[in-house]
DNA sequence: ATGGTTGGTTACCAA
């Protein structure tokens, strides 16, 4: 089974970067964030004549939305509400082999990391508190589960392209990678990302689409994130990020995560 | 210290 998740900062403008993606990598199931459009306008159609028959989609109009494009059928889709509001940031849903599957779309909380400041920040400290909450009190480490998406921190100093430059800003300031680490270490998270690349080498889902040149400055951050529970820990085939979407025409600031595992779905 | 770009919507907000 091979699982995708991508932020792909609109879905109805880059419909053709999704069908190149699952042509290139014919993923079992692509989690998407920050779909951008309302569930009446999502392009179903044009999606299973890509040869993907099961759509699950969360949308609302101008930001957030998630979806599910898959060949399997998932079950018992269900979207988690956090910190007070109705964004359009999560579902899950059981896959055939019984695992879960969860897909989130985190809060930026950009600009400034000062939750008194910046509701935005707030809002996000608020979001992974009441995550964590939730899994510690409604799930066991022992469950097979999968949690994927853009989780807008990276929480290690390999994470971005300058550990030092960047505790200052938001997605790896102490607050935030600190809440993350805390969130991966209550149920045993294998971060797959760091499982097959060592901690000591840069590894990026994200660049900026302010660099005069994204490939030459490098400013890149580990934003999107592949994580499983320990039941699923032998079964990890291979992880790896798919760079080469960020070059592409129109191409979405984040590239495509991808976790291979051997398990039929 | 600041501005740099993009998308959705349609005058700015979110990232």
């Amino acid at each position: 089974m091979k699982i995708i998740t991508w932020n792909i900062n609109s879905l109805r403008l880059r419909i053709q970067n999704v069908k190149r993606l699952l042509e290139l990598e014919a993923p079992d199931i692509l989690c998407l964030q920050e779909t951008k459009v309302q569930d009446h306008d999502f392009p179903a159609a044009m999606l299973k004549s890509f040869g993907y028959e099961h759509l699950y989609f969360h949308g609302q109009k101008s930001y957030n939305g998630v979806a599910f494009i898959s060949r399997v059928p998932i079950r018992d889709i269900h979207p988690l509400k956090m910190a007070g509001r109705e964004d359009s940031r999560h579902m899950s849903g059981i896959l055939p082999d019984g695992t879960e599957l969860h897909n989130f779309y985190i809060p930026a909380g950009v600009p400034e990391p000062d939750p008194i400041a910046n509701p935005n920040f707030a809002y996000k400290l608020r979001y992974m508190d009441e995550l964590a909450e939730w899994f510690a009190k409604n799930r066991k480490s022992r469950d097979k589960m999968i949690l994927v998406g853009d989780l807008n921190i990276a929480p290690h100093e390999n994470d971005v392209w300058s550990h030092k430059q960047c505790l200052k800003v938001v997605s790896h300031t102490p607050a935030e990678t600190d809440r993350l680490k805390a969130l991966q270490k209550d149920l045993g998270w294998i971060d797959s990302g760091r499982h097959f690349t060592p901690m000591d080498e840069k590894l990026y889902s994200w660049w900026s689409y302010r660099a005069e040149d994204w490939q030459k400055s490098d400013r890149g951050r580990r934003l999107d994130h592949i994580w499983a529970t320990e039941p699923l820990k032998n079964k990890l085939v291979s992880g790896y990020v798919v760079k080469e979407a960020r070059g592409w025409n129109q191409p979405s600031d984040h590239v495509p995560v991808v976790l291979e595992m051997d398990v039929r779905c």
